[in-house]
DNA sequence: TAGTTTTGCACAATCGATTGTGCAATTTAA
DNA sequence: TTAAATTGCACAATCGATTGTGCAAAACTA
């Protein structure tokens, strides 16, 4: 059923049938009687107007994209959650990329993506490059989670600086000297941040960063595990260790229990990117709560004021420490 | 950039960039040198076809629909990744619809991802109506997890019945017989299936299934919370709790901690629908595990056989028990 | 009544691709 | 050398909407 037939049906023009269910009755000057008709004879007939053409025409598609490393991982399907709620009341969809975390998939989605001439792009980049976001990107951009320190991308993130530092504050002032770090890709900005906040709270303790462990190199259970492992193989032992999300964190766990130990006993550990299931863990894990929801809306937000061509803007959005029962008090007070 | 400019560019006409750029220049005879030419200057000038015209002219638009109840429940973020992957990898794309389990919602999803042309559509329904799914519905269409007893929509889903079966034998030969269950979204075949399978479980063994308290109403980690909160208030407290979901399974053991009480030295806990995390709870819980790879694997296989005409068909996936410390021997043998 | 304004709607171009068909130019066959 | 076959490419229609503009008919004004 095309707009064609539903015309000739009620014999009249497209263009009168076109107006009056864009709802440009009035602007045209269409009668209301014909517009009731057309209205009627519509909604009878079930006509549902062929958005390809009408978006070849308008060149525009109501359409966004949404490129994230792992919508298995929790942390990012609760972004996409909240993101396509936030679309679907503005009128528009989602085109789900999943990159895996990986550069090549990342660049052919953007490509992709800009062929179907989405209208805005929400991207949490790997990282390590930016130019395929730039280059041939006509489209307002609005980057997630994960930013650029010299490019200026539009942003919506954690203040992972922030978060990393109260935490690791927090270690420290329950008696940690020894606190390893496990870290993400190394090359994005959370994870950047994370460790330079990690850093900074020792210095400003008066403890040795340089002497501090850091290990790791993506954010997977695996890697959780398996830099562990290592940890728990070092003449000394750290006292805490800091995961800097979620699945190492949950990797971390594992490799503590299957070596025999106790947390927070033997050792403790605190985690950045809070799940809800963390009270429930054996024991309850502290974490730092990013504020997932309104990382989602206001990244839309910022999107939708890019593509009413208002300003850019960047925003950090302050996490929260939950204090749970994986880290002990070993200060000597 | 359209394929006119560049066929300007190239003073020839888009007829042939066009049958150049669609790997059709030998069926239309267009000389080796043409073609050399035009690849060169449209990768030199960055060249993308504007899919939306394509898609109108080709009355196809390689994307599919994907329609799931909570892309937040990692049950579906899972899926979503798989189905994500299969389908990059045969060029199509997904467009994501997120329900919350509502049913307006979900026709309202349909509606629009019909007017944008979808090829297809994977959906986990509500499962209260279909008709929605029928009718105008002139694409083919897969059900994942969920499906109509009644009516032949070609399906993916689990084999609930037989997954629900070899729990609650477990939960009986493990000595239990006051088994609790706690349900999800009544109406929904996973839930009715299993209902089904806990209820002929019991029967087989002699044990009253009419008098084993069935409760709860949605797969929530609240309403797993609530129910399980109403079933410790009873006189005769169950000595096992068989969880239809992962989130209900969440919440039952949030309850039950709260309580007091331990498992499974005071109530045993088994759950359907594994989850990466459960081995870390405390204590690692036992549970149902549905092959959610698969599931999306052989949804988009089934998609695709529709796509090439060929004959609808149904798949219910075994799940395996994976036996961990959440359930305790109270057998008197 | 004649001229002006307003009302109500349709014609045809346009968005950017794809494709059936036709027509020169070149090559081959006779 | 001429006719037939082949090669190489372009014209113009098409997909299904939206929209600037134009033109009758109706309503109003003088």
């Amino acid at each position: 059923m095309t707009i064609k037939e539903l015309a000739q049906e009620l014999d009249m023009s497209t263009t009168t049938v076109s107006r009056v269910l864009t709802g440009q009755e009035k602007k045209y000057r269409i009668s209301e009687k014909t517009a009731q008709r057309v209205r009627e004879m519509a909604s009878q007939l079930d006509f549902a107007p062929n958005l390809i053409a009408r978006n070849l025409r308008l060149q525009r598609t109501n359409t966004i994209g949404l490129i994230i490393p792992d919508i298995s991982n929790p942390f990012f399907a609760n972004l996409a959650r909240t993101v396509e709620e936030e679309l679907r009341k503005r009128n528009k969809m989602v085109l789900l990329c999943d990159t895996k975390d990986d550069l090549t998939t990342e660049k052919e989605s953007v490509e992709l993506l800009l062929a179907r001439k989405v209208d805005g792009l929400l991207v949490a980049p790997i990282g390590e490059k930016w130019e395929h976001l730039r280059k041939n990107v006509n489209v307002p951009l609005v980057l997630i989670d994960r930013y650029f320190e010299n490019h200026n991308f539009p942003y919506v993130t954690t203040d992972n600086y922030y978060g990393a530092y109260e935490a690791t504050s927090h270690l420290i002032l329950k008696g940690h000297q020894n606190i390893a770090c496990i870290q993400g890709l190394v090359h994005t900005s959370p994870n950047q941040s994370r460790i330079r906040g990690f850093q900074k709270a020792l210095e400003d303790y008066g403890i040795d960063s340089t002497a501090a462990s850091i290990l790791g190199d993506d954010y997977s259970v695996e890697n959780g595990y398996v830099s562990t492992k290592t940890l728990l193989q070092e003449e000394e032992i750290p006292t805490a260790i800091f995961a800097l999300n979620n699945q190492i964190a949950l990797g971390a766990m594992k490799a503590i229990t299957e070596a025999g130990l106790q947390i927070p006993e033997d050792i403790s550990l605190l985690s950045f990117d809070e799940q809800y299931y963390f009270e429930l863990l054996s024991p309850p894990l502290s974490s730092v709560k990013q504020p997932m929801q309104a990382i989602g809306k206001t990244a839309v937000e910022t999107l939708f004021e890019l593509l009413d061509d208002k300003k850019a803007t960047f925003h950090k959005l302050k996490p929260v420490l939950i204090e749970r029962a994986s880290v002990k008090n070993i200060s000597k007070l």
